[in-house]
DNA sequence: GCGGCTTGTG
């Protein structure tokens, strides 16, 4: 009778619990609850209803009441009445405290179940994945294993995930085996999730095997193996994944046609980008805005710069991101006005935008103009971050302004910017290029610490190189080795400081070891080998790798023909310029300075000034103080003295003090006096306190057009 | 989920 009565009220207690619940009132429904001490049993649904709620609510307060009340009431110390249910129930409670945010609760419970089932594991592993800790669910899954209980495919798959999270490759390798213990193989969740944590650890042929072993891949399958072969940087496995998918049948996610086309943007893939803007045309897919946008950018960065403009005017929408990739992709390739006119147009800007178009400035070296924009874009907008200092910094390190370079690094400093590695970079390279290479050592060394990377070290090296300090460069080499890997830039920097000191055997060395370890020389690399051994005086060296490749390269040209001026064989040099243009190579600056060096060392004076002529009429190059001082040289040395006189008086700038000292010498030997007191002049006026005083040569070389000295000349020692 | 981001030759 007492029995029936108490059944009935623990009956009539869970319903108006259930009832409370059902509306949503947890606290009210907690307070319902029996104390625990009674006796009166509280049904497991009714548990399980009221975790269910206080999960949703979040509570932590009210999940912690309820992991309270189950552990009192099922008195969990006598473990044979612990049962199925009662495990069932812990296992939701821990769940619940976990998604409240308590890790720590979950924790305690899960550690004073008597009994666990897969269950409980399955639910602490979880926790523990989705919250901040993998590795705390990696050594749940192991102490798992140990206890005898076979994982879940669930609890697979969230222990992959951490995995992936702390790139523990050795972690996904057990679990693959457990997977293929468990003949998992075929569940096409499991084996995407393989493809993913191999992926996201660089073990790309790993990933392509998991891949591989999916009997029938699904869309997002095939996603995650073209996305993790792009972020691995291999986008030409990316697109043949494509394809392959395109025709396996399977349609791709709009958001696998954007990553493919971006594949494309980073191979510079026009052809099969190409294929994959029809695929986009024939499937619908450019009613996406982003896949368009892909396009769009993708045409852009590929060259196909007219197509990407025509795409563009035709759209409906231009977004901001579309034009952003139109402004970048015209300042990439030199149409820096039309970048503009178009980053004017734009209805709003934002700092992508804003750092598309100082990056646009910045390539086309026309760095006033950074700075500028730079100035405009700080009165419009309060936004600036890494990218746009990098530019700016840029900007400094092409003027060689160290004084605002120091300014942005105060500057990043200050504002916590300089946490960005690759500002550090553009840092490090500002100071070597300004020859301020104790600041760039500094930073290097002390502060980049292991974010250091091939850049850096390749920067610092060629700071050295340029600036006469060739041993050191070298040396950083040597260090370099132990903690990145040199490319091809290190390679150029290093043989060209061997060719400053004229270190032959060392230079042979890289180009041995660029040889036995499979770096492609390139044409840079083909001109800086040119180069070093011409300068080293192994002049067959040199013509055999410039006669190796035949390449269309002007840079190549260009170093052997310097080559051959190195070794004497100016003529030769001079064959090889009229040979260039034969085939239809345009010379450049640094072609018709080889060319000034070959005529000065040839005597070869009215060729040299029709070459100058040529370079500034016909193909609109603006001379360089190289090349005026190349004229200076040719003029002055074979006594050209009304020419010269008349060359440095339609300079459009004032002759430095190194071409005066040199015009000075001229005189001096030529018998000019007018001139050379100008120039002792001059000389005198920068350098006071060394001051120089013009005489004539006693063994002066006579020279016409200069009659008004007679042989008047005092000499002193 | 699309856009901006560093190293090399004479």
């Amino acid at each position: 009778m007492a029995a029936a009565a108490a059944a009935a009220a623990a009956a009539s207690t869970a319903s108006s619990i259930s009832a409370l619940v059902a509306a949503g009132r947890l606290f009210a429904a907690l307070d319902a609850l029996p104390p625990s001490y009674s006796s009166s049993q509280v049904p497991s649904a009714v548990y399980a209803s009221l975790l269910r709620l206080a999960t949703s609510h979040r509570s932590l307060a009210a999940a912690r009441r309820i992991a309270t009340h189950l552990a009192s009431s099922t008195a969990p110390s006598t473990s044979h009445s612990f049962t199925a249910t009662s495990t069932f129930l812990f296992n939701r409670a821990v769940e619940s405290l976990a998604a409240c945010g308590s890790l720590t609760d979950a924790r305690k419970l899960f550690d004073a179940m008597p009994r666990r089932d897969g269950g409980s594991w399955n639910a602490i592993i979880s926790a523990y994945s989705r919250g901040e800790e993998p590795t705390e669910a990696i050594s749940l899954f192991s102490a798992m294993n140990s206890c005898g209980v076979r994982p879940k495919d669930v609890t697979l798959a969230s222990v992959l995930g951490c995995c992936a999270e702390c790139l523990d490759l050795h972690g996904a390798r057990q679990l693959h085996g457990h997977i293929a213990k468990r003949d998992f193989q075929s569940n096409v969740i499991l084996g995407t999730a393989l493809v993913d944590v191999y992926g996201k650890c660089f073990a790309l042929s790993e990933a392509r095997r998991a891949f591989d072993g999916i009997p029938k891949p699904n869309d997002i399958s095939w996603n995650v193996i073209i996305r993790r072969y792009l972020l691995a940087g291999m986008g030409d496995m990316a697109i043949d994944m494509f394809f392959r998918m395109v025709w396996a049948g399977v349609s791709p996610l709009v958001y696998t046609v954007s990553q493919a086309l971006l594949a494309c943007r980073d191979n510079g893939a026009l052809e099969e980008g190409r294929r994959i803007h029809t695929f986009v045309l024939r499937h619908g897919y450019e009613q996406h805005v982003h896949v368009r946008s892909s396009v769009v950018d993708m045409y852009a960065k590929c060259g196909a710069i007219d197509l990407a403009q025509r795409l563009f005017d035709l759209a409906p929408v231009k977004d901001i991101v579309m034009s952003t990739s139109i402004v970048s992709g015209l300042a990439s390739c030199g149409r820096i006005t039309d970048a503009k006119r178009v980053f004017e147009g734009m209805e709003e800007h934002n700092l992508v935008s804003w750092n598309a178009m100082l990056t646009g400035y910045v390539r086309s070296m026309d760095l006033t103009s950074a700075l500028q924009l730079f100035q405009q874009m700080r009165q419009e907008t309060k936004e600036l971050d890494a990218v746009t200092l990098g530019c700016v910094l840029n900007a400094c390190t092409g003027l060689l302004d160290l004084g605002k370079g120091e300014e942005v690094h105060t500057f990043a400093f200050k504002s916590g910017f300089i946490g960005y590695p690759f500002l550090k970079n553009a840092l490090l390279r500002m100071y070597s290029k300004c020859g301020c290479l104790r600041s760039a050592e500094r930073l290097l060394l002390f502060e980049m610490g292991s974010e250091r990377d091939s850049y850096s070290w390749n920067s610092l090296i060629s700071g050295y190189e340029r600036h006469s300090m060739s041993e050191a460069a070298l040396l950083a080499l040597s260090e370099m080795h132990y903690e990145a890997t040199p490319n091809q830039s290190t390679f150029s920097s290093a043989l060209a400081a061997c060719a400053n000191i004229f270190l032959l055997n060392h230079g042979k060395q890289i180009h041995a070891y660029m040889i036995r370890n499979g770096y492609v020389i390139d044409d840079i690399l083909q001109s800086a080998l040119i180069d070093m051994y011409s300068k080293c005086r192994l002049f067959d060296y040199s013509m055999r790798i410039f006669e190796a490749g035949p390449s269309q390269d002007v840079i190549l040209w260009n170093s052997m023909i310097f080559g051959c001026a190195y070794n004497g064989k100016g003529e030769y040099g001079l064959e090889l310029f009229f040979e260039m243009s034969k085939q239809g190579i345009t010379p450049d600056s640094v072609t018709f300075l080889g060319a000034l060096v070959s005529c000065i060392s040839e005597g070869h004076v009215g060729l040299g000034r029709s070459y100058f002529t040529q370079m500034t009429d016909e193909y609109n190059i603006v001379p360089r103080i190289e090349h005026y001082e190349c004229m200076i040289e040719l003029l002055g040395k074979h006594g050209y003295m009304v020419e010269l006189e008349d060359f440095i008086g339609h300079m459009p700038f004032e002759p430095t003090t190194a071409m005066w000292l040199r015009i000075f010498d001229c005189c001096r030997e030529y018998g000019n006096r007018k001139l050379g007191e100008r120039a002792a002049q001059c000389i005198n006026d920068s350098n006071p306190l060394t001051p120089v005083r013009f005489e004539i040569a006693p063994d002066y070389k006579y020279c016409d057009d200069d009659s008004d000295e007679s042989m008047s000349v005092s000499w002193e020692g």
